[in-house]
DNA sequence: CATCGGCTGGGGTGAACACCCCATGGTCGT
DNA sequence: ACGACCATGGGGTGTTCACCCCAGCCGATG
């Protein structure tokens, strides 16, 4: 019988053992990697190739979501399961959008979980009870992509919000061009774009603008240890 | 030999019985009740009696911190570990006025938790790292053993908090040095000394402390991602 | 096929900032 | 009365940033 593979992405190294423990205890189901953060999360899918991804969405240098995009995109066949503790719409209306399987609050039962990665992976469709309510709620067509209704102009790419997180993490142009191994001409220009299409012109802006988009977390971890 | 006995309060459930998980798997230690609310951990620690309470902080009905305050109160012997995702100074701060003997992050790792229970247990205080220069940097009598009276060593002083206000709304300083009238060498180095008592060196770290600390709001109203 | 947008770069300039040195008053509490 | 802390300043140096110019490559879209 083949098992599961699943990658763990999840920054609370607590939670994440926590959650890996709860994993091995199924015998069809093998965590093959775990991820401290967003960007790890997508380096080690592409290495490793796991069938689902359990991933959190507050998470240091890169969001849940972005990693999502960047994985549905990289890796089509690979599931992702988003494991979220907020329930927040703006979460759940993008985490449709960004192409995850299903949506799973931290209020779940690990037995949840489990029969969770078992539908996805199976190419289902799984969602918390009252995320389902949620989304019937934001979008009963069901039928997505309403990115018509926003426009196109003003809408930051992905890369833009990957800048924008590092900036509002406090990351000068230079550590964001390392950590994102691009020149910092590149990185400027980014920034550039983001303040022209926000019309916001100082760090202090994108950085409260970051926090109300849910893209991080007012209290970030940034120096752990 | 005695097992030291826990009461786990966390209202994520796949979290809570990841950790419970972690626990037993220690010889030492025995999870004898679970809480998913401040309230309920409250109820649950006066029947059982345990030794240490593993507490989260958010939680729906009670919030751990005021649940921790309530504990200590009733039950004096019981050790309060707090177990947070975040470390904003406001929760550090009342942590300690709220009788915890601890203070966690949950990027901790189990056997870190585990190293935690056993101290508290003992009746000694255990910070994470980070917390702990946290604690130094807003009252350096806390951080030694027992420190019991509050000094008011590197708190902020109005003037900088009102600085830091400026700063965090995204103003220049020579916009803040017209606001306040006076001088910009003045602001500049009102932000030297809330940088060095901070320990943020960056304009985007500033404004995540200024709104987790609840100097602004992050208020501006967003539909991206 | 051609166009458009996104991502990637380089140059350059002036402003702003981080971080060090220094000093002068004032107000506390010991 | 003395040190401490605070607020107010000046000088200087090196780094970073905001904002303009320019361009090539690629993928999607028409």
């Amino acid at each position: 019988m083949k098992r599961i593979t699943v990658l763990l992405a999840e920054d609370h190294t607590v939670v994440r053992e926590g959650l890996r423990r709860m994993l091995e205890l199924e015998d069809d189901l093998e965590v093959v990697g775990e991820a401290q953060d967003g960007r790890q999360a997508v380096a080690l899918a592409r290495k490793l190739r796991p069938d689902v991804v359990l991933m959190d969405i507050a998470m240091p240098r890169l969001n849940g979501l972005e990693a999502t995009r960047q994985l549905r995109k990289a890796l089509p066949p690979t599931k992702v399961l988003i494991l979220s503790a907020h329930s927040d719409d703006a979460y759940v209306e993008s985490a449709a959008d960004c192409g995850a399987a299903g949506f799973l609050l931290k209020q779940t039962s690990a037995h949840e979980v489990c029969r969770a990665i078992r539908e996805v992976d199976k190419g289902k469709r799984f969602f918390s009870p009252s995320i389902s309510r949620r989304l019937k709620r934001l979008n009963p067509s069901l039928a997505g992509r309403r990115g018509a209704l926003r426009k196109k102009a003003d809408r930051l790419t992905s890369r833009e919000i990957e800048v924008l997180q590092l900036i509002a993490e406090g990351k000068a142009n230079k550590q964001t061009a390392a950590e994102l191994g691009i020149g910092i001409k590149t990185v400027e220009k980014h920034r550039e774009h983001l303040m022209h299409k926000l019309d916001i012109h100082d760090t202090a802006g994108l950085t409260r603008y970051a926090v109300s988009a849910g893209i991080i977390e007012s209290s970030v971890q940034v120096t752990i240890l």
